[in-house]
DNA sequence: GACCTGCTGCGGTTTG
């Protein structure tokens, strides 16, 4: 077996000594074990983290898709920089945003590791606790963990967690740009400043990452002071061949529940979804992504019946966030497994990179909203080489009559899905989105390292948490803000001894004691569903509950059969009819600038993709007749019964703010996918208010005044209203600037219009 | 903002 240099891609990393492949430079057990396992190559990306891990000083991020062996490229060199290494304390700290995702790797890396005498050690809420005390007391080797568990070691006991964590030599972050955006990244963040601060020489870090749009912003959260030191290696392999199709469906008019259960004498849309996947799916392993929990449990209990129906075995089978493990990996491990055909219908749950094995397509419920999850979507189908990804995305569309919303005549589902393929072929993803969750993370962090110090001054606090990184976008006014409101009579998180040491209030030491601290997200209280001792999985409280309630949960149909309300357990049993649960929320995911924009672009063109099956073809025709119909093609407002649609081609986040912006004026607003809807308002006084905006924009620091909903994060309500105002409009200044010439473009539309139109509105504010 | 994600230590009980 000979081991060869792989074809090599483009890279920025300085070539090692002249014929040194990685591979040589490797310990020799690791290169044995390779050997064993009959790799014939290592993988470009792999070959260039080891020189850039044992070369270089510095920090590497490593980015490529899902299957290209990130985990071996950063292990196999940082085991050989470890294997000889003496002395007490962890040396390698692996961080996983998930438990399943840990024992995965633990199962890779454990066998290669007692190669080399190196320890590995699980360390999350549900590994053997027995491992754990061992390692406590003889800490060596590797431990892979969760940002919780970290939380939890710092706080509870700091005297060990500085024993095991003081003296690391490196920090291997997986699936980092999970942590890219949202409260739980900044809350890792600062926890791997308060790990550097417990060590003389801050280990170093390596961050792995699926393919995103801007590494520099990954590169920033690995290392927030030198970002430009840290070396990047990029997968250079080209994206598998796609075979790709939009097909569409229309709902009856007036349909109440287009992802309810299946009525008897009308088809949905859904239900043609259904025939068709379940013709061409069965026989072969298929991921299916249905976008919420109830159109996840619609599908997959409509896949079940036709199985029945023709009596052959059900191959399809539900998975999302409220199903129990059990069933969740029986599902994992059937489609692992490969022996039995299984579709796997999903939420975001299986997009993340736990082992699923080989899966032959793709399908996607409703046009993408996202191109970063489309792309990762996509990575899970066509990962052999010469095996094309296929993908198929099921858009549903309304039976238009004369009532009809003019924006329905667009045919916005079919256009959103052939502008996200356009810029799919593009390359383009979206970078990580504004966070909302900075001043939850401050307060949380507070309390946790006065937790572990037992006190601190208030400018030891504001150093440790703030001073570089994530956080350092507070001032110290707007931590000394904080601090006030922590230890204010309402609160009493904490107080002031009096040399000016400050302590955990009673609030505090409540909160900071419970097991519901380690985690910066929160959930809600559920009900848990139970069947013969079996736990299904959970639905909201929210949920009208009783004994003979029947209900659709995890693929299956059942009936309530008792209600615990101190366990908070539902007793089910099976039953043949049933409806689906209620998961509260109803909004929808956020559109991108670019992707409304490209919506435009849509409309503007004439060329018919050929990726389009024949209904679709119809309705992207349909679309863009409308589009020139209601005059999009010059002007920018639509009127709608008594309100005007404001079509400004930006997405969710401008969209927002302009709302704010009508708000301001004294105008609801509702908000699109392209623009807003300004209620019972006509287009003269619309086109009247958008001038004044154009002449004079609004602060920013005064739409915040119109926002209500501010508290969001977990600790929110713990904040003083004011931070949190002055924080969204900071956060904001950019989507200021772009509402503004979203704004002037619109106002630009009318005065073309005008002079072409005598009758034009001559209202002006 | 769709959808996700996480959890200590101790007391009590069961089992070998």
């Amino acid at each position: 077996m000979q081991i060869r240099r792989a074809t090599a891609g483009t890279t920025n990393l300085p070539q090692s000594g002249s014929d040194t492949t990685g591979f040589d430079r490797l310990h020799p057990e690791i290169r044995r074990w390779i050997w064993e396992q009959k790799w014939e190559e290592l993988r470009d990306v792999q070959d260039r983290a080891i020189s850039a891990v044992l070369d270089t000083e510095a920090d590497v991020l490593i980015a490529a898709s899902t299957a290209a062996g990130k985990t071996e490229a950063a292990f196999l060199p940082v085991l050989t920089k470890v294997a000889d290494r003496k002395g007490s304390g962890f040396s390698v700290l692996y961080v996983s945003p998930l438990k399943a995702l840990i024992n995965d790797q633990f199962r890779r890396l454990d066998q290669l590791a007692e190669r080399l005498e190196i320890d590995t050690v699980r360390w999350h809420g549900d590994a053997p606790q027995s491992a754990k005390q061992r390692a406590r007391r003889d800490p060596r080797g590797v431990v892979l963990i969760t940002p919780e568990s970290i939380e939890a070691m710092l706080i509870r006991r700091p005297g060990d967690a500085k024993a095991m964590l003081g003296s690391l030599d490196f920090i291997v972050i997986d699936e980092l740009h999970a942590f890219l955006k949202g409260p739980r990244g900044l809350h890792l963040a600062s926890l791997l400043r308060r790990i550097d601060a417990l060590s003389a020489q801050p280990a170093r870090r390596i961050g792995l990452s699926a393919t995103i749009g801007d590494l520099a912003v990954a590169a920033r959260w690995l290392n927030p002071g030198q970002a430009e030191d840290v070396r990047v290696v990029e997968s250079s392999a080209d994206s598998p061949e796609l075979r790709l199709q939009v097909r569409a469906y229309s709902d009856p008019e007036e349909v109440e529940d287009a992802d309810g259960l299946e009525a008897d004498e009308r088809q949905v849309a859904l239900d043609l979804i259904a025939d068709h996947m379940f013709s061409v799916l069965r026989g072969a392993n298929n991921l299916v992504f249905a976008g919420s929990r109830k159109r996840v449990e619609a599908l997959a209990d409509r896949l079940r019946t036709r199985s029945e129906k023709v009596s052959v075995p059900n191959e399809f089978y539900p998975h999302h966030g409220s199903l129990s493990k059990e069933l969740r990996e029986e599902l994992e491990d059937r489609l692992k497994k490969g022996d039995l055909p299984t579709t796997g219908v999903a939420t975001t749950t299986l997009e993340l990179g736990i082992d699923i094995g080989s899966i032959k397509s793709v399908a996607q419920v409703g046009a993408p909203r996202s191109l970063s999850s489309l792309r990762q979507r996509l990575g899970r189908s066509g990962r052999r080489r010469g095996v094309p990804a296929v993908l198929r995305i099921y858009v549903r569309e309304r039976l238009l009559g004369k009532g009809s919303d003019p924006v329905d005549h667009l045919r916005l589902e079919t256009v959103r899905a052939v502008a996200a393929v356009r810029l799919l072929v593009e390359r383009f993803v979206e970078p990580p989105s504004i966070d909302a969750a900075i001043a939850t993370v401050a307060l949380h962090q507070t309390l946790s390292v006065i937790a572990q110090e037992g006190g601190a001054r208030a400018g030891t606090l504001y150093q440790i948490l703030c001073s570089s990184g994530p956080l350092s976008s507070l001032t110290k006014a707007d931590y000394a803000q904080l601090l006030r409101g922590m230890a204010s009579a309402e609160h009493r998180l904490v107080e002031q001894a009096p040399d000016g040491t400050i302590m955990l209030g009673e609030q505090g030491e409540r909160l900071t004691a419970s097991r519901d601290f380690y985690a910066i997200f929160s959930t809600d209280e559920e009900w848990r569903l139970v069947s013969s001792g079996r736990t299904l999985g959970t639905i909201p409280m929210s949920n009208p509950v009783g004994v003979g309630v029947v209900i659709a949960f995890a693929g299956r149909r059942w009936r309530i059969e008792a209600v615990d309300d101190r366990g908070k357990v539902l007793e089910v049993v099976h039953h043949r009819s049933g409806r689906i649960p209620k998961f509260d929320n109803v909004m929808n995911e956020p559109v991108h600038d670019r992707l409304s924009a490209e919506m435009r672009a849509v409309l503007q063109d004439m060329s018919v993709p050929g990726f389009l099956d024949d209904a679709a073809k119809e309705y992207l025709s349909e679309g863009r007749a409308a589009f020139r119909q209601l005059g999009l093609d010059a002007g920018s407002l639509v009127p709608a019964g008594k309100d005007t649609h404001v079509f400004t081609w930006h997405g969710t986040d401008v969209n927002a703010v302009l709302g704010f912006a009508f708000a301001s004026a004294g105008l609801d607003c509702a908000i699109l996918d392209v623009g807003v809807t300004v209620l019972d308002t006509q287009p003269d006084v619309v086109q009247a208010i958008m001038r004044q905006i154009a002449d004079r924009p609004p602060d920013i620091d005064q739409v915040a005044d119109f926002v209500e909903n501010l508290q969001s994060a977990k600790f929110d309500e713990m904040v003083p209203e004011q931070l949190l105002r002055s924080l969204w409009g900071r956060s904001r200044h950019d989507v200021a600037e772009r509402v503004a010439s979203a704004v002037r473009a619109v106002v630009a539309d009318f005065n073309d219009t005008t002079n072409g139109k005598p009758d034009a509105p001559t209202r002006r504010g």
